[in-house]
DNA sequence: CGGCGTTTTGAGAGGCATCAACACCTGTGG
DNA sequence: CCACAGGTGTTGATGCCTCTCAAAACGCCG
């Protein structure tokens, strides 16, 4: 789909996904598994950091939140994407000694594909190609959304977008509407949308004026009625229906109840 | 490299690229010459657009400037990544009536592979998908360098990162520094830094009084000291040495004088 | 209970957007 | 040759949004 909504052909119509860990929704482990190591689980505390290196790996995101992060001279850090359960973590950007690294911003669990060392080998496989080709268009489609988001959006569409987001990547189904518990602290949710962690507060009692949605805890909210919030972000979600499709959020959501 | 210089292993070192199209540097023309339709070259006036739809097409660009553009549904506009010439296009965002698009900023010549055709054919051939993969690869790489731009970077910064970018995309040596001419309106840069063309031309007066930069006509600057230029800004252009490589830049340069 | 980290709220300052007026250039037609 | 219109760029005044600094409230845990 495009960022509104506008449908296009999905490249994998059709395919049910092979699944290996249980909340795993992409077929990369199971394309995998034929010809690779195995993958390997890992377990991060909050605030550990993985390094790519020259190697190329990529992480599923089993359980937690990990994002990928920069850092500027003088301190600045910017988030440039979140991953939650069922997401793909591929820092193709970075590199030895690069100020990009991954980062767990609560424990997680991630699982573990080193595409390095046969990488000739895999380069003959089309079923891999074409998956890996699904992966980074994936992650291209995020980043430019994001991007739309810091430079076009106020504070108020950011932070709606995102809880609309949040809802589609954390949300369970309860009686009325969805529940989601925000696994990441305000600072970082600011570092993620270009903002300052005080705004975020600010602008979260505004949606909770507004009705949008209600906080429970700090880390707690209730949406009602999401058609209301995802309208007053004028972009989709990345993790919405209309990015992610239908069908894999189905599967996603239904994982989560 | 990584963003602010840090060196990492160049995944294609001790490889010459092997160029079609004359300021071409990019080796994807030589590889698909060999099983795929000869490129075709398209001439597009200023505001022009083109639509992938749902084939997968690359563009090179041989001539003039193109951007990939988004617009929200109350007109604000984004401009996602601008590509100059020899810098690949390749929307693998967008699809079938999505609100993004492939512009013209100015009269451009593109030269056009369509990979639809023999996808599959073209699946199997590893040298390809290695070098579909270095594009992607870029690809994000710039990307989030702009969305770092966009999150953490104020005006100045952002637009003191856009000349030396531009310095290097399109600056011809001259005696004592770069002169390089500027093909996109005060808009069109807004668009692509998150401003507004107001705050942009302002932003350029500053510069001028700042003698970071000689503003010879509204389209026409020159760069003494690249260096000073350059180190106002926090982070490394995504078309300078420390990113796209030393060897490619000066590839790139020497096309031009 | 007291310490610590996180979140919230307030006051003030600064940056950028908006609206508006004006200068500049180019092409057109009288 | 000049007048004029339309597009583009510059500059000014004003207001709003967000950042910064600061203090207080809240939750958690030893």
């Amino acid at each position: 789909m495009g960022f509104n909504g506008t449908r296009y052909a999905a490249p994998d119509s059709g395919q049910p996904p092979l699944a290996i860990c249980p909340p795993c929704v992409n077929r990369i482990c199971g394309v995998m598994s034929e010809k690779a190591p195995a993958p390997r689980p890992r377990e991060l505390q909050r605030g550990a950091r993985l390094d790519a290196g020259t190697s190329f790996k990529v992480w599923t995101v089993v359980d937690g939140l990990a994002a990928l992060c920069t850092a500027l001279p003088d301190g600045r850090r910017q988030i440039v994407s979140l991953s939650t359960p069922g997401d793909l973590l591929c820092p193709m950007v970075g590199g030895e000694g690069a100020d990009l690294w991954v980062e767990a911003l609560t424990a997680s669990r991630l699982c573990e594909l080193d595409l390095t060392q046969n990488a000739r080998a895999l380069a003959d496989d089309a079923a891999l190609s074409a998956e890996l080709f699904r992966i980074v268009q994936r992650q291209v489609t995020c980043t430019s959304i994001h991007l739309i988001t810091l430079g076009r959006l106020d504070g108020m569409e950011r932070v709606c977008l995102f809880l609309t987001d949040m809802v589609w990547r954390l949300g369970v189904r309860s009686e009325g509407g969805w529940r989601v518990h925000l696994p990441l602290s305000r600072e970082d949710i600011a570092d993620y949308l270009g903002l300052n962690a005080e705004t975020v507060s600010r602008i979260f009692s505004r949606v909770k004026k507004s009705k949008l949605a209600t906080f429970i805890s700090p880390t707690d909210f209730f949406v009602r009625d999401i058609e209301a919030l995802q309208s007053r972000a004028p972009l989709a979600a990345p993790h919405g229906p209309e990015v992610l499709g239908r069908d894999q959020l189905e599967a996603m959501v239904s994982c989560r109840t």
